[in-house]
DNA sequence: CATGAATGAGTTTTCATTCAT
DNA sequence: AATGAATGAAAACTCATTCAT
């Protein structure tokens, strides 16, 4: 998804009916069909329209997946691997203290998740996990517990160096979690009816400040 | 919802092929509807398993409503409204501490809302959201909003009374609200996956512990 | 098939739209459909041809039937039983001479089924058995191996009479099978091109008299 | 078909990549189409297919061919008759008895079509006779007419000798017919089905036995 | 000559909705 | 008031054919 996905904005002048682009085809399908899933679900989002939206037509996606359902599995499947890994090699880089990393873990989530397109995946899957169960425990497993595990393994740093005193590492663990849900939610689902939009860097700063007070040793 | 979705059990001994059920069929079907909608979505369920799931056959939910979008215009409007009364006739009956009057909006809104079937629908408002804008803001302007309110109007006494030390009011109701959403999304979307399943009244008790230790006044 | 698939002629004057008639609609369906891929072939006979041929409209078949493979399952399996029951109840009911029931059999053969539109089954599973090879299965032993039969038993009996002189008895049975497929197979395939239409009955006729010249004992 | 069906072995290291098979190409496409044609029927035969089979892709059959329909009229048209010149030029040649020359007759169309993958294509025409009338025609004419004139032939001879005694000649002619179409047949649609698989020579010659003792003059 | 990515008309199949019973 | 057979518009999917490379 990282460089399959990344579409190449459509030809601007095609003297021909169409090119043959069989290398860069899938990612910018996958690009266009996760547009689509996000913004309208997955059963409501028409096969044509992924094509009209890939810039190509109707037979084409069937080239290269084998239905709309082997479709959305790729969308997910290639869409959230490659960034984790990204961020995964991040984080624990530096010898700063729990709350400064606490804060760039969530930071850097923002921008290459949260701010991302890719966010709309996870309303995605929330969306559709009953009907795709094996995806979802995919889902699960690949995104949901790496996801904690980041965010635990900052947490159990900072209780180790006394920074923090927690009673329950679960129940920590989501509450740190909740607000970048959230911030997803938000912005795939009601951003039009938010009058004042979410400076969300600033929120998220506010937020830690509560929570990281609220973890702190006294 | 509550009185309509309240469905009569359907066996009670029915003097005709269909005796007057005029006043609770619309209920049934509703409460069918709800069910199927928050399972599938809204495009994978089909009108026909909605009737079965309402016990009567295809036909008969048109007696009713127009069509399908209205049955589900219905399910969201008539799920929620009542159950906020309740919530909102509750809150600030007793002169507690704000700290407890919390946990009291949070424990009642876990039983009422949280822990019930009508905790799908904002799963199911999450992922239909961009389909049925106006659904939306109804919902954001009945639900989301009001819940906010609710949470608000918590922790502004406290902030009077001197128990909360709070910068932000906007981003701190968020951090309140944001493992609510948690709880509910983790009840409906993937709660198959998780192996040890939370104990959900505990965890909001951690979750406040921390939230209510970041928000007091030092 | 027998009975189902006698359709009755559509209704004269149809004052609504349709009428609801869920005892004949397979039958019909399947009337039609056996007469277009008789005609056509599986491939080539399309559903809504089907539909349209049995009076009804695109939908209607999939009320009925999974898909277009089970159609002409059903048309195979319900199209030749019945017919070949009514047949083999009645062979071997009188104590004429071997040659005398030869001639019957093959009388009785041509009327209710080589003359029937049910000669058709032949030429399409002839056409479609390496595609549908456990409905060939299914053929080949209620079609095929009952036929033979039934010839094989009148032979023996001829055989044991002193009437017939065979040397070997299936060859011999292939022998007077063999024109009544190729009746079939003229009558389905290439009648168009047949200037002087054989007339059947005599053409029979002929054919026994040579073949039964040829089984005798000298 | 001969000579165009008759495919150079692809493995005769080529110079270049295509080097020149503009002369063998067509009959390796032809081959291919017969081969899939018989196996499939006509419309669930994918051009594809027929490119694969043939070692050439996709856009390959197009130059030489102009559609689908074309390479079915052009597998038919060269498939038999230039084996028919040959059996027409074997037949008459000697002075044997009629019963003699009959057998001849009958092993040769064996050996040089029964015997064949060309016999499919009868098993072909039957089954897309209705969807191609023209050619249904041209095959009637230059088939089976043929086939029938050369029986007709020899049983003419063998009555003129005194040798056979023909009531009806047409009749006649069909009953010699009539084995070979069922050997052809059984090859084609039903050999999997058949336990004990049928000597063909053998047969042949039985049936030969008991048709030329029923033909015999007494 | 040959390739094979792309097209788009054509089919199959689904399912919300209607309406005769 | 309820049924459920039938409809027909709308989607999914196929594949013969084209044409840039």
């Amino acid at each position: 998804m990282v460089s399959q996905m990344t579409a190449t904005p459509p030809a601007s002048a095609p003297a021909t009916r169409w090119s043959r682009r069989k290398d860069v085809r899938p990612g910018e399908i996958l690009e266009a069909a996760l547009k689509l899933f996000v913004e309208k679900g997955f059963r409501a989002t028409k096969m044509e329209d992924i094509a009209r939206e890939a810039g190509v037509t109707k037979g084409t996606p069937y080239l290269y997946y084998e239905n709309k359902e082997e479709i959305f599995k790729a969308v997910i499947r290639e869409g959230m691997l490659t960034k984790f890994d990204e961020l995964e090699g991040l984080s624990g880089q530096d010898e700063a203290s729990a709350e400064t990393r606490l804060r760039q873990v969530i930071y850097r989530w923002w921008e290459s998740i949260g701010n991302t397109r890719l966010a709309g995946l996870s309303k995605l899957m929330i969306a559709e996990a009953a009907n795709f169960p094996e995806l979802a425990s995919f889902y699960h497993a690949e995104v949901i517990v790496r996801c904690r595990n980041m965010v635990r393994h900052v947490l159990e740093e900072g209780v180790e160096r006394g920074e923090f005193h927690i009673l329950n590492m679960d129940h920590a663990v989501e509450i740190v979690i909740a607000p970048l849900l959230l911030a997803m939610v938000w912005k795939h689902s009601f951003h039009n009816f938010e009058s004042a939009k979410f400076d969300m860097p600033a929120h998220l700063d506010n937020v830690l400040d509560i929570l990281i007070n609220g973890l702190k040793t006294r």
